[in-house]
DNA sequence: TGATTTTTAGAGTAATTACTCTAGGAGTCA
DNA sequence: TGACTCCTAGAGTAATTACTCTAAAAATCA
C-alpha cells in the first residue's frame, strides 16, 4: 500500500493535469482522496511544496531518461526513445503549462527549474551529436544546436498546445494517446532534413507509425479544413 | 487622450505581461491607473472580460498580418513578415503563457480561440504555398503542414519559454528585444533545410541579423555552459 | 499493558480578491 | 438654469481558499 504521501502526489498530478493547477484546491485533493484537509497539509506544508515534489519526480525521470542514451543508436531506436520522453513529459504536463506561475511564486523552484532545462539541453546536444557521429543526421554544430532547442521548445509546449486546442482530450484515453504521438510524429518532422542513410530509409515508416489516422488538423481542430488546396501539383 | 477603457486595456497587458495574469488583481490594475475599482468595473464587468477584449485586440491584429502576403514574397521580406508576427505576438505574450486558465474559464472564449488558431494554420499555409510556388522552399504537402503547425508551437511558445528562463528580461528592454529576435533566429533555423536558391544565399546574412550576439545558451540561460564540445571536427 | 510517536479528522480562521452599491462629479443639451 | 446621461470614487461585501489548531485514533515500542 502507497504511502498517503505518495498518494497526495499522485491524485495531485492528476488533478492538475486534468484540470490545471489553478483550478484545483487543497481541499480538493484531500476530498478526492477521502482525507481531511489537515492530513494533507501534515504532509505537505503547503501547496508549492506539492508542485515542488513532482517537480522534483519530474525532472528526475526526465534527467534519468536522458542520461544513457546506451551505445550505438539506430535510428528506431532514438526514434522509440523520443517517444518515451514525450510520454514522460506528458504524464506531467501540468507543469510547463502553469509554469509562469509557479516560477514566479516560488524563486528556489525557478533557480532549479533553470538548471534542470540547462541539463537537459546539454545532454540532448550530446545525444543528437552522437545520432551525427553514427551517420544518422547531418549537420553542423549550429544547426544541432538550433534543432535542439526548437525540439526542446516542442517537447515542452506540445501538451499545453493540445490542451488549448481540444480540452476535452483529457477525458478520452485514445485520443489522449493519440495526441501525444502526434507530438512525436512533430519531432520527426523537425529533424526529418537532416536525416541521412538508413534512417531516411526507414522515415516513411516511422512517420506512418505516429502520424494520426486522420490529419494534423482533424486532430487538433476536431474537424477535416481545407488542408488540400495548398497542394504542389 | 485615450478613452478610460482603453487605458485599462493598455495597462493591463503591460501588467499581465510582465506579472502574469494570475499576480495582478483588478484592484491591482486600478491603482496602476490611478482610478478606482468601481470605475474599472463600470468598463469591464469583470476580469475576464478584460482578458477576452485583449484577445480581440491580438487576434484581429495577427489575422490581419496574416491576411495579405503583397504579391511574390522575397526570402528577406518574408524574414521580416515573420519578425513582425513574432513581435506582435510577443506584445500579448502573457496570452498564450497563462491560456490553461483562460480557456478553463471561459467556454466562448475557448470556441474563439480554437477558431482562431484554425484560421491562423490555414492562413500560415497559404504563405507557405506561395513561398514553394516562388521556389524559395522547395517541400510535399505533408512537409509543409509539419513545418506549419512547428513554426505555430513555436511561435505560440517561445514567449512562455523565455519567460520561465530569463524572468528577469521584463526589467531589461535590451534584453528583451533581443530574445524576442531569437525567436525569430529559431523560426530561420526551422525552414533553413527546406530553402532553395536566392533564399538559400541569403540565408547567412539573415541567420546573423537575428542570432544573438552571443550564443543561444548564453541568452536563455544567462551564462556560458559547453557549448563547444559538441564540435564536429 | 502503558507510553510515546505518528497519523488523521474536521471545524475553524485569516487573508485575499473579484465584484457591488451608493452617491456624487462632470459633461451635454433644453 | 435645470434635467439627464455618462463617468468616477471608494467604502464595503461575499465568497473563495490556503492554511491552522486541537484532539483523538492508530501505530510503534518498552
Amino acid at each position: 500500500m502507497t504511502s498517503t504521501k505518495e498518494r497526495i502526489l499522485n491524485t495531485s498530478l492528476a488533478l492538475f493535469n486534468r484540470q490545471g493547477e489553478r483550478n484545483v484546491t487543497t481541499n480538493h485533493i484531500a476530498e478526492a482522496l477521502g482525507i481531511s484537509p489537515g492530513n494533507l497539509y501534515y504532509h505537505f506544508r503547503n501547496k508549492g511544496t506539492i508542485v515542488a515534489a513532482l517537480f522534483e519526480r519530474y525532472s528526475q525521470h526526465l534527467l534519468t531518461l536522458l542520461e544513457a542514451p546506451q551505445g550505438p543508436l539506430t535510428w528506431t531506436i532514438k526514434t522509440y526513445y523520443f517517444e518515451g520522453l514525450l510520454a514522460s513529459m506528458w504524464q506531467y504536463r501540468f507543469f510547463h503549462r502553469d509554469l509562469t506561475h509557479f516560477l514566479h511564486a516560488d524563486a528556489e523552484l525557478a533557480a532549479r527549474y533553470q538548471a534542470f532545462v540547462e541539463i537537459v539541453l546539454e545532454r540532448g546536444r550530446v545525444i543528437y551529436g552522437e545520432l551525427r557521429s553514427s551517420g544518422i543526421l547531418e549537420l553542423d554544430d549550429e544547426q544541432l544546436q538550433g534543432l535542439m532547442v526548437n525540439t526542446w521548445v516542442l517537447m515542452s509546449s506540445w501538451a499545453g498546445l493540445v490542451h488549448g486546442l481540444r480540452p476535452d482530450a483529457a477525458a478520452d484515453e485514445a485520443l489522449d494517446e493519440a495526441l501525444m504521438r502526434h507530438g512525436v510524429y512533430q519531432i520527426i518532422c523537425l529533424e526529418e532534413p537532416f536525416l541521412r542513410g538508413e534512417a531516411r530509409e526507414h522515415l516513411e515508416e516511422m512517420k506512418a507509425r505516429y502520424r494520426a489516422a486522420n490529419n494534423t488538423s482533424t486532430l487538433l481542430l476536431g474537424h477535416v479544413p481545407g488542408l488540400d488546396r495548398t497542394g504542389s501539383e
